[in-house]
DNA sequence: CTGAAAGCGCTAACAA
DNA sequence: TTGTTAGCGCTTTCAG
């Protein structure tokens, strides 16, 4: 019961790296190979004694192997056919046999192996999503939306986040083989890689563009540009600023396509550079120190998504600065924590389960059109200085 | 290039749930089974006229099926043991068939099929990790160390979400089917379900308990005492609440335990019972409402981790309290967040992604003990009232 | 109504 | 050095 400090991970913090610290969009944590990782395992191993080894503090390896078709066929006394068919309630199987064959599996414990049947299918009821990261909560909304179609078809899913993954590339490739379709979001492959990928088979793309897959996406240009309009119209902010990373994903490079559209509409230029950055709450929170020590704060700033947002309003007000008093601050994909957060956040709606959904069904063979496009909608909160429409705060 | 406003999600707004909405911890947010979820596709596909069918609008269907270990022996003019045998770098065959086969491997653009290894091997070369929700950064931080043992085996991971699953035990049945090994973090199934699996076959459990299987974890329930001790001893708090839910998870029951723990041990009470809500950014902006709307807020607020705490400075200062002036707040996990906002969060280390790295190795195979704890750290900074060490801000 | 056998893609003895 | 063949777990004709 001594508490274990040496690592298992290869010295990442002495090498600068921050273990802690988590990017959802963008930067790579460790290394691809590190000699050192095995280390620790096999020094173990060699330090036991005989008599430790396989001792009571040592886990037992399960060695069990599960019981096959023909397991349950010998059980029962009928062939493996048979079998097949009860797994399958197959109608032909007179009811006492598939008495006597349920039993047998049910004594036994048998259930048909996933992979024997994938292999005889041709299927692998499995599902892959291609994600950047996996930390927050548009990409789990837009896996909840796939899962919601996926449950329904008996699919199982499987997640990828590239970023996690040196060899990203190669792993998608890998997860492409154990399934029987891929919906791959914008910004994590490179595009030579995903047009490749597109070729190859059934792939939707979605918030992202491909030529040779159909592609989920809303018209993010548009809605920033609305959300953009309003803070210049209603407000007659002058000096705005992007925060997010264009040429980090497709979604947020439109989204800063719109920001200037509407700056350009009206003769503005931007109040400074994009400042380029992830798109998770730290990233907000990173940004607004910056802004802070530079000691000049725009008007407003035109977060590339909801995260960005809240990691401001986590960070500004503690550092001196009100908002929308001071500064406003938009958002962007209308997640839940946008109409909590004080003050509530002015955002832009973006249906992300539906994405999810509509992606899943494309991939897994329902037929899809080469483009489709989900609506947005602006929602206006307090934010970006409008009053409160009602109620207290 | 119309915008598409059906929903193929059935209904969920129109049933009064929150599709935006994401709960990182413990809300189902979709319906099992919906009779009206296919009927878009087959309506669509029933509108259209038979010329629209398979026009240039929909795309088609890859059908062009890969090339087999076969079809390379055929090309190439030799058995199927010896293009297996390129395929593994066997140095038997000669460079010259070596050669030929290889061609006929780059012509087809052939790749192994992992389900037939899988079949032949008796191991599939995934590791599956079975986590509540997909959103947040602790997640990501667990995944990404198992991740990086991963790569350095050539395996690959599976994570599966199991509250985005109304079949969540059922789906973990599957996925351990297609793993050479689990992780499953504590919260996600119920008791009996986690050690019928643990018997099963080679689990770990991260960040929980059960008989049967080793655990790797963090000793919640000491770190959140001397947390807590720090709050009542340095700056004096009497009333203090804690915020999460501890019936959630084991780990958020550790660090209500510990909480408790150092309040008797000071003869003091809680101030109000814990907040019983979820483990994501929005459940810690809705507690600062719920205090808020109390109008009665104690001296600090213990958060079950970081995430919930960025929720609390996401909102109270915008709500009129003062972090830590009106009232301190903490954090659990140290997540990068918490360095950069303000005030920067007091809250404890745990070293996430080592807890994931370990579970992995010994999930893989590695020998490891029964129960393997990781080291805490508190870390004290700003946000329960501590002076800035130094620096600006 | 049930069984025998071929086959899904690959690997690994065992022979040659 | 290469080929033949028997599986791995399951499904599915085709006979019976």
């Amino acid at each position: 019961m001594s508490v274990d400090t040496r690592p298992i991970l290869p010295g990442l913090r002495e090498r600068g790296v921050d273990v802690t610290g988590y990017t959802a969009y963008g930067r790579l944590v460790y290394p691809v190979t590190s000699p050192g990782a095995r280390a620790i395992s096999t020094r173990r191993c060699a330090q036991m004694t005989e008599s430790q080894r396989g001792a009571s503090r040592r886990h037992p390896s399960n060695t069990s192997t599960r019981p096959t078709i023909r397991d349950i066929a010998r059980e029962a006394g009928v062939s493996v056919a048979t079998v097949s068919r009860v797994t399958h309630d197959d109608p032909r199987v007179i009811s006492e046999t598939k008495q006597r064959v349920q039993r047998a599996i049910d004594r036994l414990g048998y259930r048909p192996s996933a992979l024997g049947r994938a292999l005889s299918y041709q299927r692998t009821s499995t599902l892959g999503i291609v994600l950047p990261g996996l930390g927050g909560p548009y990409f789990a909304q837009l896996i909840e939306g796939a899962e919601s179609v996926a449950v329904q078809r008996g699919v199982v899913i499987n997640v990828l986040g590239t970023h996690l993954r040196p060899d990203a590339a190669d792993a998608v490739r890998r997860l492409a083989e154990r399934t029987d379709g891929l919906i791959i979001a914008g910004g994590t492959l490179p595009d030579d890689e995903l047009a490749a990928l597109a070729a190859t088979g059934r792939v939707i793309v979605v918030a992202g563009e491909v030529e040779g897959a159909p592609t989920v996406v809303t018209d993010g240009r548009r809605a920033a540009a609305e959300l953009t309009s309003h803070l210049a119209d209603v407000h007659g902010y002058r000096r705005m600023r992007f925060v997010g990373e264009p040429d980090g994903s497709p979604d947020t490079a439109w989204r800063y396509a719109g920001f200037c559209d509407a700056l350009a509409e009206r003769g503005l230029t931007e109040a400074g550079e994009p400042l380029r950055l992830g798109l998770d709450v730290r990233s907000g929170a990173v940004a607004a120190r910056l802004l802070h020590d530079e000691a000049d704060l725009p008007d407003a700033l035109v977060c590339a998504n909801d995260e960005l947002a809240i990691g401001m309003l986590a960070t500004l007000p503690g550092l001196g600065h009100r908002i929308p008093a001071d500064v406003a601050v938009t958002g962007f994909d209308d997640q839940s924590l946008a109409e909590i957060a004080s003050p509530r956040l002015t955002t832009v709606f973006q249906p992300t389960a539906e994405l999810g959904a509509r992606a899943a069904a494309g991939a897994l063979g329902d037929p899809i059109d080469d483009n489709t496009i989900l609506p947005t909608r602006l929602v206006v909160r307090e934010s970006c200085g409008c009053e409160p429409e009602h109620a207290p705060n």
